[in-house]
DNA sequence: CCCCAGTCCTGCGGGC
DNA sequence: TGCCCGCAGGACTGGG
């Protein structure tokens, strides 16, 4: 579940504690099924060995480490992963870690339980092949209403499963799509195509709105306890969210029921008194 | 091209 | 009590 505001949490996590650091090692330690981890080890040590962290990025839900020789180590969670500078939750699915040569922490570890993750380096080139804007779209938390109407403006897609779509805007996932359409009073089952400018103001007035203060609360923590920030303390936004995982539950809104849907076979939830498909935004 | 179902994986909780 | 099944949703693949 690591979206745009956890992830952004692991990479500040770790931007204090590493810094400009001479890479040690990299190494797999991984007692069960190992996750991807690309290219092999020996030749994955051999290009990152004695190497500077030049910058701590992000990609979408990548955490992005570069190195000044112009490779990047690409962390990608999917569900599961964290990435830590404390121990983590267990032993047992460590799967990585990036040794470092000096300084407040020796390593950055790599965790995931499920193991749907993966850690790969690129050099520039197959990196800007890969993660430039052709491939994922403007950050979340940047993207204008322009970006969004020119990027599924013309989609016959329902908004709720394109806002899942890397391609179209990077970095929202299953919850905050959920949640941001609550803000933006905006059906999740409205089509692209019928949405209002307005809508489209008002869509990316909340994506960047709840997205920040997602950040600020550094991210959300489930009830399975999974997430966790560089430091494997728990997030505090799930106690802020709105609608999601919340069905049958109040609105915090205007006190309707809030209703669960299912859209491209995930969970939706969201408001039918203040979410409105034939209508514009109630209210504004 | 556009879009969706199926796939990977583990742990948890419900039903019997 | 134990087992099985469904579910959670990241990104990618195959195919309609």
């Amino acid at each position: 579940m690591p979206e745009l505001p956890e992830v952004e949490t692991m990479r500040r996590g770790i931007l204090d504690a590493v810094g400009s650091r001479v890479v040690d090692a990299a190494k797999i330690r991984c007692s069960r099924k190992p996750i991807e981890i690309t290219p092999a080890q020996a030749s994955f040590r051999r290009r990152v060995r004695g190497a500077m962290v030049a910058e701590l990025a992000r990609a979408g839900k990548r955490v992005v480490i570069w190195l000044d020789t112009d490779d990047a180590i690409v962390i990608e969670p999917r569900m599961t992963g964290l990435v830590l500078v404390v121990d983590p939750p267990t032993s047992e699915h460590l799967r990585w870690r990036l040794q470092l040569a000096d300084g407040p922490i020796d390593e950055i570890l790599y965790w995931d339980r499920r193991g749907l993750g993966n850690v790969r380096l690129f050099s520039r080139e197959e990196y800007d092949s890969r993660f430039g804007l052709e491939k994922i779209g403007p950050d979340a938390l940047e993207i204008t209403a322009d970006e969004f109407r020119e990027r599924l403006g013309g989609s016959r897609r329902e908004i709720k499963p394109a806002l899942l779509d890397q391609r179209a805007v990077a970095g929202i996932g299953n919850l905050y799509a959920s949640e941001i359409l609550h803000v933006a009073r905006i059906h999740p089952q409205r089509k692209c195509s019928a949405m209002t400018r307005q809508q489209w103001q008002s869509l990316v007035a909340a994506t960047h709105s709840v997205l920040a203060e997602a950040i600020r609360y550094e991210g959300s923590t489930l009830g399975d306890g999974t997430y966790r920030n560089a430091l494997n303390q728990a997030g505090g936004y799930q106690n802020m969210h709105r609608v999601y995982n919340r069905a049958e539950q109040l609105c915090p809104r205007c006190s309707a029921k809030i209703k669960r849907l299912v859209q491209t076979q995930r969970s939706t939830f969201f408001c039918a008194k203040c979410q409105t498909i034939a209508r514009g935004p109630a209210g504004g």
